[in-house]
DNA sequence: GCTTGTGAAACCGTTCACAGCG
DNA sequence: CGCTGTGAACGGTTTCACAAGC
């Protein structure tokens, strides 16, 4: 019954246009809702421990509990995908694995580039979420020429001058940013020009996108600043005089 | 069977654990929307840069403007905090740092642990964000009794085995996961033993975490799958003429 | 029996629009 | 005037509850 809230926090900003502000009404909305494509993610990693123990089908109760979330919502999910499931017995772990990877776009490969190689740069280019699934990295930028030429997790950084090239040679449609504060706005307008359209920036400032360019952030000080809150929260109302 | 613990879905909140074992539905009070805190953080940062560019009042439109949303909804969140602004005018700067910072916690000290120097516990070890806003790392803890000792910005890796001392003796109440996916869940344990009540957690997988014990998550794949979702459909729909 | 898939209800968050006030 | 603060409308998300079907 104490199911809890999740909030979707700062999440998606563009899909249709972040940066003008007014007047900028959603036009089509055709598809799966954002709050269920946010968990998809999800459930395939779910599924993907589940087919490592062995399990061939499950339920959305079971699959609900591997993910955390409540089993409707699986149902509900799983829905705007098709009718994958029998009744009475379930889902098949495979199947799904297929039909969600195939919803997300997993299918088909992505090239990255990743912008400043500072320390958390340095860290995102050796994570290994990056390679696992379909995500290659195809260059590894930063505006220093001190560390142009550093090898990183197998690959040569380069410098910013080299963006386009990188860009149009590989393909690239995703970009990360890593860089200062201070530089991601123009890092962003770089990668923009040179033709990427999805971006996730770990710099902690607001970035401004034209239209039909994803933005996603990902702020840790952030966090820490909400967890702060519920910390506060907690030891104001503990105890009851 | 619902769920008896918390579990971990997209920032979401630990049930907070009420004193009263009685039904106790929905009372209420005097909270703050969670999307309305998880934006705080923002407009305080975004404060900050006005406050640095000399601005000693602003109007909800131009703070919305800075902040990257719609002015309805800065006033909307910045009435839960009260009414600290001047009608025809705008709201003061630093009062409303000061309000916001009150309301998010951020007057006092936390202390944090961090759980797994690998690439990415590095990489945070160093991340100014983490210092900058009253977070102070009490202790750089590892399972690894080869990284133990190492020194990373100032700190000295100590083992996991350290974890209560660590906790106990700094008042530590945010604990960091950053260690791999396997490890994550018994390091949970361990933290809630100890003592901590609010975990940040880096580990691409699901936690369990019992009622009282906020958790969030950070989680590049999952984002970068979420832009794979949104890049797929723009490809899709491309050229319709 | 069991579990999916889904209308409908309940809930929450955002946005509008304007009254209230400096 | 201009701008805040907020009731009310709106739209999206979650949850309930049950009919459909293996």
């Amino acid at each position: 019954m104490s199911e809890q809230r999740a909030a979707q926090v700062d999440g998606a900003v563009g899909a249709v246009g972040a940066g003008t502000p007014a007047t900028d009404p959603a036009p089509r909305r055709r598809g799966i809702p954002d709050a269920s494509v946010a968990r998809l993610p999800l459930y395939l990693r779910s599924l993907h421990g589940l087919a490592e123990g062995g399990r061939t089908t499950v339920s959305s109760e079971a699959l609900a509990a591997a993910a955390g979330v409540n089993s409707a919502k699986v149902r509900k999910d799983l829905s705007h995908l098709g009718s994958y499931g029998t009744r009475g017995v379930g889902y098949e772990v495979d199947e799904l694995v297929h039909h969600i990877s195939n919803a997300l776009g997993l299918t088909q490969h992505w090239s990255v580039v990743l912008v400043g190689v500072g320390n958390l740069g340095h860290a995102l280019a050796g994570y290994g979420g990056f390679a696992s699934r379909g995500f290659q990295i195809a260059g590894l930028l930063d505006a220093d020429r001190g560390r142009v030429g550093e090898q990183i997790a197998g690959l040569m950084v380069r410098h910013m001058d080299d963006l386009d090239e990188v860009v149009r040679g590989n393909g690239v449609s995703i970009g990360v940013i890593a860089t200062p504060a201070r530089a991601a706005q123009e890092v962003c307008d770089r990668l923009v020009g040179a033709g990427v359209t999805s971006i996730l920036n770990f710099a902690p400032t607001v970035l401004q996108v034209p239209p039909g360019v994803d933005l996603r952030k990902v702020d840790l000080s952030m966090e820490l600043q909400i967890l702060s809150f519920h910390e506060h929260r907690k030891s104001a109302k503990g105890v009851p005089a």
